[in-house]
DNA sequence: TCGGCATGTAGTACATTTGCTACATGCCGA
DNA sequence: TCGGCATGTAGCAAATGTACTACATGCCGA
């Protein structure tokens, strides 16, 4: 299944979802029976091959105690480590 | 075309994108343009006939500037004029 | 009054999301 | 080793989002 992307070949949509998940430790099936549907779909999400109604994105959202711009995001996201410590070109 | 409603009756999805597009004197056609999709899908939004996807929900909170959640919600929304001025049983 | 704009309704068509089933792999613990 | 869990791939079926066209109404300004 191709991953979804717009006219010029770059994804439409990024998604957190597994880091989320893997941070608190929660496999598909859990996330996926705390927000209501199959726990394929969020395989899918994941993989970047559906985009999500807004509501499942909010549920999602809510199950994380996160805003959904925290979640999902229409450019790259940085990596949550440097916007924890902050970018460094150099190693002291 | 019936407004969309989980199985209790009440809808899944409240918005105000109509409120935010009349605060701002815009009007479907405008916004329509500005996220890339046909003037009546906004219209189907607004009296929640659809639910957007996540990328069109985040495309409108951003043309107007705003966090998803102040434009969507799976919840009932508290009028603006109530979270502005607080809600006050008597008037003095 | 006439014209245009904003909006609502209706209907068709197509793409995508979601549910679900089945099967394969890999890892890990009993 | 065996079994279960988590994950990936591959289908198919059903629901729904989105595009688009056409037509009606109401309002407002020239």
């Amino acid at each position: 299944m191709p991953r979804l992307t717009d006219n010029k070949g770059e994804p439409e949509l990024y998604t957190r979802i597994g880091l989320l998940r893997a941070e608190r430790g929660m496999s598909r099936k859990e996330l996926a029976d705390a927000v209501g549907v199959h726990y394929q779909t969020i395989g899918y999400l994941e993989r970047g091959e559906y985009r999500p109604s807004v509501v499942l994105a909010m549920r999602i959202a809510a199950v994380f105690g996160l805003p959904v711009e925290a979640v999902f995001s229409l450019e790259p996201f940085r990596p949550l480590s440097e916007q924890v410590y902050g970018e460094r070109k150099e190693m002291a």
